[in-house]
DNA sequence: CTGTATCCATGATGATACTG
DNA sequence: CAGTATCATCATGGATACAG
């Protein structure tokens, strides 16, 4: 599938739709959190280094909403809550891959004089 | 070239570069104006609804500094100024594209209940 | 432990007047 | 025409206390 015949407004669109997705500060550093093992709150807390609890609460939340992440509760006291990547994240993958080509490339590109 | 023998810190940092230089309201939407044929501030202006002449001003030097836009002066009266995208605007392609593809995706996904 | 509530600092954006 | 300066507003993030 390619996009040729999508509206350039459409296309902007998409692109911010995916820009909201997976920017800010912490997303992608809080996805690979979960991905290596870190399933509790605190744990991500402690692997994803100066965030506060109000800001990771706030991203586990758009995270969740955005099916790249599941959250699972059981009911028992103290309460336990567990985070996982979900199959969907790896969705994720050609637009992360390009992103580190194309930053890695341009790091030397604005170096030059 | 791939990437998978970069550290995962790297890779965060390549990809927080990349968010950077395309990320926030208006770039995309003013390198394609401008791709489009409109070489004048105030002709930008013009076609990228609703931009003050401030934040113009400030995203057309930021794209100038990543090398994404030319910025050309005839020292005449009234002063003559050119914008243009570069050569190397080209290479974001890829980046652009998948981030399209996914952003399209994304929206018929979100919606599933 | 897993968050929420509150308050505050900072930065980004907007409106508009003005300069060379 | 191509911006800069100034002031107001708003969104985002951080620190911390505390609730269930």
């Amino acid at each position: 599938m390619n996009n040729t015949e999508l509206t350039i407004k459409a296309k902007i669109k998409y692109v911010q739709d995916t820009l909201f997705v997976i920017s800010g500060k912490w997303k992608l550093s809080i996805m690979i959190a979960v991905s290596q093992g870190n399933h509790r709150f605190r744990d991500i807390q402690r692997n994803v280094p100066s965030i506060s609890t109000r800001v990771l609460s706030k991203e586990l939340k758009e995270l969740e909403l955005n099916k790249l992440l599941s959250r699972k509760v059981d009911e028992w006291q103290p309460k336990l809550v567990e985070y996982a990547v979900t199959p969907y994240c790896k969705s994720l993958a050609p637009v992360v891959e390009s992103m580190i080509e194309w930053g890695r490339n341009h790091r030397k590109k604005i170096a030059e004089k």
